[in-house]
RNA sequence: GCGCCCGUAGCUCAAUCGGAUAGAGCAUCAGACUUCUAAUCUGGCGGUUGGAGGUUCGAGUCCUCCCGGGCGCGCCA
């Protein structure tokens, strides 16, 4: 009989182990196995899980030491050794049997996939016309891609949306930047580059120029007006020679999208939402602006859905994407990666579609995260404190490039290996911390390639592949393995049998930092199996068995990257 | 002024939605390459978890207040 027998639940590695424990306690203990969350132990010597017995032995009327050791006694879970610790009850898999599962499952090519039924909505990237993507797009587009692969590999149905900020006020005072003071051959030679310094100097002399504010407005009321003008062909010009530009960056950061849609995709629907909020009578008219109303949501603050010109605002565009996306696809969830500064939007957003009897608002959900500061003070666009993410990804491959020359000088494409250890140092450093903290970006870290990064990943994924490469044969078919042989290498079973987890968690809590810490943890242990385990030259059973177990790490190692985003070179 | 978020080792961060002795990396000090990549590994140093109360079997985690920092608060996105 094989462990995967004993299974009809499809679940990987650890998890499978998990679920028959909370089986069999929730049997004895007359509960329901969902309300049944088991811990991981902290200290190595207390197994793989374990469960505090305080609640269940005030329950019971007992003392929680005293229930610990009888649930002990009484449990019978095949494969796993139940334990009482004082008032825990700690679960310990056996060796032979952790191995046994570990290995079969952390071969697979979908090793932790899940098979769910789910549609997401990922919003990422969303970087604005005519402006250089700058650090802070880098947390989005990351954090985003990353989980729409995390949400995809549980078995989402995800749908990539890049929400681009190509509508609004700021594209009339564009126009009339470009008007007065904008040259041909300069937007040829460095798009961006031109119309940022238009858009800056605009806010400059605006300040001295009231009229031009004035100008701006009257630009974005032509672009509003759904005529074929000359605010829309410039526009349109912009538009075009922006999206070029990004698709340059996603390309390096591995980001794809289902749509590219900015806000002016959902320009026609524009008047039917307008209209629609009228039908339900929530739309009133305050200080000459048209906005709705929030206080019955016990929002102080209401939401604006026309100004007093008659333009839209980012509100409108909004619902008018919500609804739009829930027709189109009925989603189970629609996440937007935004950062933390847009809470109050995202709340407005929900109220009114809650107000307008949407029952789904509140599959909306803002996944929010911490802005990304300097040292000395916040970035602004406006005022030209810009860190591109060109010029981050440029310095970290070069620094790689130097790295990899010195010490791998031997390397068939130096420049290769370098583009990906740099921007995955770049990415990975992103996805360890938790989204919702602020970040100081420091150069010294971000460029560092020692330590807990994503170089350290890359180099024992790469110490795999040297293994298997000089192996000079596949790794070894499971049905003729003896996995017993790696019994007492727990370390690294664990680790590798709780990424099915890590990936779940990852998913379900949208935070991608809790892979990225698991595949710290893996890697620790992969580089310590590394040290104390021959594997090559080995007496035959000895040399498949810790062969399968690098390949194993191996494999893991570059799933887990590849959900984050962060490129895994064989060679390094 | 009001609201939300955050304060953990010198620095950057963890701590499994209240569980066991608060852990990593960087920096620093001391060690390990004739053996599968030393971008690695081993060990040392480093803590009143911003402060004061409270809740309970148990608090870095929850509640109250204070201090410090960040963000937001109607015609930008």
């Amino acid at each position: 009989m094989t462990a995967s027998s004993l299974d009809s639940s499809g679940l990987h590695g650890l998890e499978a182990f998990e679920e028959r424990i909370r089986g069999a306690l929730a049997e004895v203990l007359g509960v329901p196995a969902e309300d049944l969350a088991l811990d991981r132990p902290r200290q190595a010597g207390h197994g793989e899980f374990a469960l505090p017995c305080f609640q269940a032995a005030q329950a019971a009327g007992r003392k929680p030491p005293e229930l610990a050791a009888e649930l002990a006694a009484r449990l019978q879970v095949p494969e796993v050794e139940a334990r009482a610790v004082g008032p825990f009850l700690n679960f310990r898999v056996e060796g032979a049997a952790l191995a046994r599962r570990v290995l079969q499952d952390a071969l697979r090519p979908d090793f932790g996939r899940r098979r769910r039924t789910r549609t997401s909505i990922v919003e990422f990237g969303s970087p604005n016309i005519a402006k250089p993507m700058h650090v802070g797009h880098l947390r989005s587009t990351v954090i985003g891609a990353a989980l729409a692969r995390i949400l995809e590999h549980l078995g989402h149905r995800v749908v990539r949306i890049n929400h681009l900020g190509d509508w609004g006020a700021q594209f009339g005072k564009l126009v009339a930047a470009w008007r007065r003071w904008g040259q041909e051959d300069r937007l040829e030679a460095d798009p961006i580059g031109h119309l940022l310094a238009l858009y800056v100097r605009f806010h400059e002399e605006a300040e001295e120029n009231p009229g031009l504010e004035e100008q701006g407005r009257q630009a974005f009321q032509e672009l509003e007006s759904g005529e074929d003008n000359e605010a829309r062909r410039l526009w349109q010009r912009f538009t075009e020679l922006s999206l070029r530009e990004f698709q340059k960056t996603f390309d390096r950061l591995g980001a794809r999208f289902d749509h590219v849609r900015g806000e002016s995709w959902y320009e026609d629907r524009l008047p039917g939402v307008l209209a629609w909020l009228e039908g339900k009578d929530l739309l009133q008219q305050s200080e000459g602006a048209w906005i709705v109303d929030l206080e019955p949501e016990g929002i102080q603050t209401p939401c604006l859905v026309k100004t007093a010109h008659g333009t839209t605002l980012y509100a409108t565009r909004d619902l008018a994407a919500a609804l739009s996306r829930w027709e189109e696809f009925a989603f189970d969830e629609c996440l937007y990666v935004v950062g933390n500064e847009q809470k109050l939007h995202f709340e407005q957003l929900r109220a009114v579609l809650r107000r307008a009897g949407c029952d789904w608002a509140d599959r909306i959900e803002h996944v929010a995260f911490g802005l990304v500061r300097f040292a000395e003070g916040k970035l602004s666009t406006r005022k030209g404190r810009v860190l591109l993410l060109k010029e981050v990804l440029d310095r970290a491959s070069e620094l790689a490039l130097e790295i990899v020359r010195e010490k791998n000088p031997g390397h068939p494409d130096p420049e290769g290996v370098a583009e990906q250890v740099g921007v995955g140092a770049v990415i990975f450093h992103d996805l360890k911390h938790q989204r919702t903290k602020d970040v100081v970006f420091d150069w010294k870290e971000v460029l560092s390639f020692d330590g807990d990064t994503g170089p350290y990943l890359q180099y024992t994924h790469a110490r795999c592949c040297a293994i298997l490469r000089k192996a000079g044969r596949p790794v070894p078919d499971f049905a003729a393995l003896r996995p017993e042989i790696l019994a007492e290498d727990r370390e690294l079973l664990t680790a590798l049998g709780r990424f099915p987890a890590a990936v779940r968690e990852a998913g379900d809590r949208r935070e991608p930092s809790i892979l990225a810490g698991h595949l710290l943890r893996l890697a620790n242990a992969g580089n310590a199996f590394y040290r104390d385990r021959r594997v090559l030259g080995e007496e035959p059973p000895v040399e498949d068995a810790r062969l399968a177990a690098i390949g194993a790490l191996r494999n893991t190692l570059g799933l887990g990257l590849g959900l984050l985003g962060v490129p895994a070179p064989e060679s390094m």
